[in-house]
DNA sequence: TACATTTTTTAGACAAGCCTAAAAATATTT
DNA sequence: AAATATTTTTAGGCTTGTCTAAAAAATGTA
């Protein structure tokens, strides 16, 4: 099928434009991959040729639909990883990216149909990121970000935009969780920080750089 | 860590060694890995370098504890992702080796011992091998040929001595599987077959090729 | 518009793993 | 012991994916 290699630059670059990049360009993917410029534009020509992506010298790449059906796929199979690993192994959501960076590439269409099924069809990873479906479709989340939402609503806390262990660590350490309920009881125009309560009359201070990181939804 | 490339040919060289041969030549590793002998040559050269088997050109190889350790774990992490697809995502025991083979080489001791417990410190994989403790340590088994074994004893099916898919599906049609309990009640000195008695009083022949990749333990 | 800066591409090189063909060493026959 | 056959190694080359340094194109600025 594909290489290790190629899958990953596919992810990288339908991620890039998820996050609403109008044109990939190289420096960018070459960023995410920790790799450099010149590097990107041989493995470029090399998926565009395998018609993966198109690409215009110069002008930056975009997948087609056969790139964006392998970089789903592989999405896929990252996200069933996870859930394993927290739901069944007990790994911690600030563990489990890595060990999926490597499981993501295992390579049996029946293993994934099957993981799904014995994880119970989940929909969400353990970072609140959907699931796509076999067929690649994946359901739009309706999350906002915490520092959008509006005081004196009940939110849930649904998903972070920042996967790295060390904001994932921080949460732990205020146990915030995926469906911890909460309610914004102040948003403070100078620095951006917001105070919540939460169930039990606890309640906690996030800074902009945190609020700003973590998925709501409204209940 | 290793590469995959470097864990395949340690794990041959050792199931090679463990077949009793005495000393392991750069054709048998070829033939195991569907490569060529040059190309052996070239990879027992970095290995030596590496001090994982030592080699005197010639002379064949031989792993030294380093290596071995690597080629251990690797069984070990295969054999725990065999039982993983058999018990707990319902594959057939003829359909976990090849993907077995991808997941041998995800690199995270952690991961391994956290399956290992999930798996509930499984002893065997699907096909009766034993599975190495995290010490490197394998329980030698006492099963015994089943063309060897004597008529009148009760016998427990335990493993095979071949892994083919083909031989595997074979048993299954016949509904032989690991535990299987049954008395040899003929032998037949002409052609190496055998007839044996299972519960309920039905019977079933085995040829000699059958018969001689049936492990069984006496009861 | 012309100059300076940034980004991207090209050119040439390297390591890992593999190959074929030929040479060297070992093993087997006679 | 010599001749033959087999096995192993060497030599040189290929592909994948990477790199650095330099050239080319695009972008920003005076």
């Amino acid at each position: 099928m594909y290489s290790y290699t190629e899958e990953n630059y596919l992810k990288t670059i339908y991620k890039l434009s998820e996050q609403g990049n109008e044109s990939i360009n190289t420096n960018s993917i070459a960023e995410v991959l920790q790799t450099k410029a010149a590097s990107v534009t041989d493995m470029i020509k090399k998926l565009a040729d395998k018609k993966l992506l198109n690409y215009e010298k110069y002008k930056g790449v975009a997948l087609t639909e056969r790139g964006r059906k392998v970089a789903i796929d592989t999405v896929r199979k990252h996200r069933l990883w996870e859930c394993f690993l927290y739901d069944k192994l007990k790994f911690g959501w600030d563990e489990v990216h890595e060990i999926a960076e490597q499981l993501e590439h295992i390579n049996s269409e029946l293993l994934t149909d099957k993981l799904d099924e014995f994880l119970d069809f989940p929909t969400h990873d353990p970072h609140g990121d959907p699931i796509p479906s076999k067929n690649g479709v994946i359901k739009k989340s309706n999350f906002i970000l915490l520092c959008d939402a509006k005081p004196n609503q009940i939110l849930v806390m649904s998903g972070v935009s920042d996967h790295t262990a060390v904001f994932l660590q921080h949460l732990n350490k205020i146990s915030m969780v995926l469906g911890t309920e909460m309610q914004i009881t102040e948003k403070n125009d100078y620095d951006g920080s917001i105070a919540v309560k939460l169930s039990g009359n606890k309640s906690l201070y996030f800074s902009k750089d945190v609020a700003k990181n973590i998925l709501v939804k409204v209940k």
